[in-house]
DNA sequence: CTTGGTCTCCAAAGCGCTTTGAAGGGATTT
DNA sequence: AAATCCCTTCAAAGCGCTTTGGAGACCAAG
């Protein structure tokens, strides 16, 4: 039988009020007692029963990660790391992580049993669209939450954390033209995701500012798998004139890219140039690859112990119209980029 | 202000014990009364609080991960999958995912604090070493638990799923020598894990049925990365006679080996053989590979939904010593693994 | 008519904590 | 010596649900 607040009470001759006061720090309780009472919590092993607290607070020192199973492709690497991030930021301050994986065709739904079961103070959304509904239906049912990610023109003001999608891969655009490629294929995302998007116009407006026409034929979206970076790679190359240069929406997508240029009998870094975004796994270097791998580098984890850290502000009261940040994306040039063959 | 039991009831002019009941499926309640509650529950947006069932009950609906954040390294990509594996099953359940995120020099009064505040009804643990002391603290706790993985000479009994590992390694090394192979290298897992203890097992014994002695320059341990690979992959292939195969632990080390053997000039299915472990990871298939990855083959979310499965089990009240379950694994033969070269 | 058994339904007592409103007691004022 | 304050401590009322122990109502059986 585990010690309770009112046994604990009982053997030290005091109220449960008193107690509970000692306890959580409140001053109408004298010093000689909160050492008393502490010492004891300690000695006796009480721990609190976190449902109690629950109920009784109305606070229930957790938050949820929305997993939503297709949209992020199952979890995923990119997932896990985040997630690990907001972990780590959050595993210090006794704030639960509950993970709540929702199913597409049940999403609203979902929040809203989230919202009203009281299981959560708040929640992480992630891989947004660019009219995400759960924006306005989590404002209208009071859950506070933060995004990874933005959406466009949602109605109302919103906690969002995101990378600089367009302005990385503008610039990545515009130094694989500053070396002098014209073709240059763009392997991108799930069309439906705003950070898709977000690169989209990066990419294109690149072109734009130079004169050129954005080729359909040279512009894909799909998940980052090694085997969709294979397949859209190889049928680019497959083109003529093919593409001299390709923009990877990932590192799993750069290594099918990879794959591909290797099959086409061509050379990385050579023949064909690539950058791909990195989201720094720990187990997948782009340093380490031969030839070392030109990326547009943003720690994802990085992004989850923010998004960590503001979500303990957020759940202190903070509003969230000043909850806004835009992070840069570093530009890494490695082996991968070379100056178009002639 | 949210619908709460003591409104519903009032509004229907019923008790909340007779309320409660016909939502919760008990006989003492007349099937026109029941439908009359559940249509009103609907109507009028009725959600239970989760925290006040957890108290009255003591039940929680929650289990818990514990991710040893040093020992699992930062999640990675295997907790990913095996996570998502396990959210896939418990969804439908609604059965909530507390991830709990555990620093290794805190491990044991963590699982306490988890064990005592009643977050959780159970725990899944995964990562264990051999001598894993978490199974007797959690087995004297009385919180329930599975774990992902074995440990050598527990006390206690204890519900597990695993792998076969030394079945797997002792068929892909026995293999290798059916090919003629007799240097043949291993780049294991960490040293402290019990996988990758079944692992040297199997290979060794492998290598020992066919009188040949293990050497230790050829077997490594270490986290599952490309740079591990690819670091352990080069140093053994400078030695004279160099490796003609090599045992991976893991996809991603397996990379690092690939980069190893093509930066020594070598050729990957010819010069040199290489099984990995896959561990299915829906972005980066073996079958995809060039050329295609022989691997030993067991998909670590599969683990996981069954471990979502068998929790469901134990929670209602199945014995822990008949829990068992050890899976085989494939031994999936692709263009990597070729006959030792002269 | 009673008695006994079935169905339905209910009042009230928890679950283990927090928090409000108040009271006891000593020190300080008047 | 009475009045006033402050410092500590407490009893009791929730938080929103489940569950125990009955209690009416209605029917068939004695």
């Amino acid at each position: 039988m585990a010690m309770r607040l009112k046994e604990l009470a009982r053997q030290l001759g005091l109220s449960q009020t008193t107690v509970s006061r000692a306890l959580n720090g409140y001053p109408e309780v004298s010093e000689t007692t909160r050492r008393r009472v502490s010492e004891a919590a300690i000695r006796l092993g009480y721990r609190p029963n976190a449902n109690a607290i629950r109920l009784a607070t109305g606070r229930v020192g957790a938050i949820g990660i929305a997993l939503p199973l297709e949209r992020s492709q199952h979890f995923g690497p990119h997932t896990s790391e985040f997630l690990s991030g907001i972990g780590e930021r959050l595993a210090a301050e006794e704030i639960d992580i509950l993970v709540a994986p929702i199913d597409a065709d049940d999403e609203l739904p979902a929040h809203r049993r989230l919202a009203a079961s009281h299981r959560v103070d708040a929640v992480v959304l992630s891989a947004p669209s660019p009219d995400d509904p759960r924006i306005e239906l989590l404002t209208d049912l009071g859950l506070p939450f933060i995004l990874h990610g933005r959406t466009e023109g949602a109605a109302v003001p919103y906690a969002w954390l995101d990378i600089d999608n367009e302005g990385a891969f503008h610039r990545a655009t515009s130094h694989l033209l500053d070396l002098g490629h014209r073709r240059i294929a763009m392997i991108n995302g799930p069309a439906d995701q705003t950070f898709a998007l977000h690169r989209d116009r990066g990419y294109r407006a690149a072109l734009t500012e130079r004169g050129l026409t954005p080729d359909p034929r040279l512009i894909a979206f799909g998940r980052f798998t090694d085997e969709i970076g294979f397949r859209f790679a190889q049928s680019m190359l497959e083109q003529s004139p093919r593409p001299t240069a390709i923009l990877a929406g990932s590192m799993m997508t750069a290594l099918g890219v990879f794959r591909a240029i290797r099959a086409a009998g061509l050379e990385l870094g050579r023949d064909v140039s690539m950058i791909a975004h990195d989201d720094v796994f720990p187990y997948l270097n782009a340093d380490n690859m031969v030839p070392s791998m030109s990326t547009t580098r943003s720690s994802i984890r990085a992004a989850g112990y923010r998004i960590g850290e503001l979500m303990l502000q957020l759940l202190a009261g903070k509003p969230v119209d000043t909850i806004h940040e835009l992070w840069p994306v570093e530009l890494v040039l490695r082996q991968s980029s070379g100056p178009a063959p002639e």
